[in-house]
DNA sequence: CATATTTGTGGATAATTGTGGATAAAAGTG
DNA sequence: CACTTTTATCCACAATTATCCACAAATATG
């Protein structure tokens, strides 16, 4: 499973570790592509597959849907992990998720995210503030 | 079952002792994560799944839900115990639950909570506060 | 009460890993 | 074809992390 947040920095080359436990997932490949508010998604290939299949079943009716389905479709690009457990991230999807030097990694479940820094400070936060009912959350999920 | 209150120090190298009798609850491995009023959770792997799989069917689409999930699932770490018993509290949790070197670990049924030590007193007052409410509220629940 | 065992805490050493740079291969350009 | 620019592979160092060991306090045992 891929949880936890992790931080780390993009080098001039575009290059970006990816935290060791997250590895051994991916293998030696990955697909990386355009996410939910402003973050960029990394799935280890099967969950990628699985994925696309869903995104082009979505009925032609919801155009916002198939507007969204169709950026992650084309945004995403498969990239090689190296020897060092690292990933080149492609120059349009650093500019999408507007990628500085800092960057978090975070694993959700069954994909990663990669977030600018601040931009996730903000995000989190903005959760954070909104959590309130929280607890109540937790109780319905009877935890 | 996991019961009882502790009181441990966090050394300068993030180092945490879990006490002797829930060590053999969680065997080599755990999950901890950000918990409810500033402390922290962790969790036997068992029970963590249960958590994450109920986290990881919240709709990915409805932005307060696919906050809420991120939240917990990145917060999240697994964490290994080593041969001494001790566990390595991530930075940002750390942070996250203000911990500082005195520390107080309390069982709770099915997970463990980890407080700074201040603000478990603080919060044991203020529930000690209310006890006599309580014994109404529990009178309702047949205790 | 004395001794032996367990356990909390701190430090030392060894291994891993993040990050930057250097070099080699590939691709694009005139 | 020559040359520049980009991309990939390899190597090195510093910093972090994991593993091991030591000691003292606490607990258990006879």
């Amino acid at each position: 499973m891929l949880i936890g947040e992790y931080s780390y920095t993009i080098d001039e080359k575009k290059r970006l570790a990816i935290p060791v436990k997250f590895r051994q997932i991916l293998a030696k490949k990955a697909v990386i592509t355009r996410g939910l508010d402003n973050c960029l998604f990394l799935y280890p290939i099967k969950e990628w597959k699985k994925l696309a299949e869903k995104l082009n079943k979505l009925p032609f009716s919801q155009s916002d849907a198939r507007g969204f389905a169709r950026l992650m479709l084309i945004g995403a690009m498969d990239v090689n992990i190296d020897n060092l457990g690292r990933i080149l991230v492609p120059d349009y999807l650093k500019k999408y998720a507007s990628l500085k030097k800092n960057v978090i990694i975070a694993g959700v479940y069954n994909r990663i995210e990669i977030w600018d820094e601040k931009k996730w400070e903000k995000y989190k936060k903005q959760i954070e503030d909104g959590m309130g009912d929280m607890a109540e959350r937790l109780g319905e999920l009877n935890v």
